[in-house]
DNA sequence: ATTCATTGATTACATTTGTAGTCAATTATA
DNA sequence: TATAATTGACTACAAATGTAATCAATGAAT
């Protein structure tokens, strides 16, 4: 029922600037990302028709001009994103790589307290877990 | 000084296995990705050539046939890889990542154990840092 | 009203990637 | 040894991707 549509890295980059603040005209899209990336205005217009094409990204006829939407949502595709990511480097195997990023230590204190925090939570959550 | 020679995630594939038990005859690497995948011989000879190509696939004359091994770490290669999925998807905030990795799931409660062990212990040398 | 700029659709083109095939030399085998 | 299979170099080709340009229609500015 859901097919994966493939979103390349430069589409990846409209669409997060769709996620955060859609509907976007095309215009609003073009000056969010060209303050990012040295994009002509028309390589992001193909970027824009592409994603239509491929489904995820969606727009009406709002005024005079197209207006533009997610058809996906942000945290699916990001869990998806996880998921590929995780598979193709790791294996699949969470904690090795849950492990080596905790150690490329680039975080807080206060990142880890609240990290520890929520595996607390986790742990509490198994113990009471049904079978 | 140091390239970043972009690996695709087919070849990405040949880098395991070479990682994992180079050196190696191209027919061992034919052997153990035919196990896995349902690639002709030819497409992993390619795989190779791209892999040499790029610097960071090497081999050598042993006997009568080549004998392949990694130019690149495993642990460099896949320290990048960390770095570009968080900086691509996460715009490079780690707890967040971090956060939603936890949330999705799929650690026993040993895992989650040793995650806070692991926690604890960088929290500590937190404390013990030079400014 | 005329001209300029913008929008969206369509087309372009090089590079990368997936997925092989060809070919000459070498090796293994009948 | 004659023949078949394998190796490595080179070639092939379509789809995806990065990066635009062209073009017709519409809207904006003088």
């Amino acid at each position: 029922m859901n097919e994966a549509p493939r979103v390349s890295e430069a589409e990846w980059e409209v669409m997060k600037v769709v996620w955060a603040s859609a509907p976007l005209a095309a215009s609003d899209i073009i000056l969010k990302l060209t303050k990012t990336f040295s994009w002509s205005p028309k390589t992001i217009r193909t970027l824009i028709s592409r994603l239509i094409q491929k489904g995820v990204l969606g727009y009406s006829e709002k005024g005079k001009y197209y207006e533009y939407f997610p058809i996906v949502d942000e945290e699916e595709c990001m869990k998806q994103e996880r998921q590929n990511f995780l598979k193709r480097i790791y294996g699949g195997a969470l904690k090795p790589m849950l492990v080596q990023f905790l150690q490329d230590d680039n975080l807080t204190s206060s990142d880890i307290e609240d990290l520890r925090r929520l595996l607390e939570q986790k742990e509490k959550n198994k113990g009471t877990e049904e079978t």
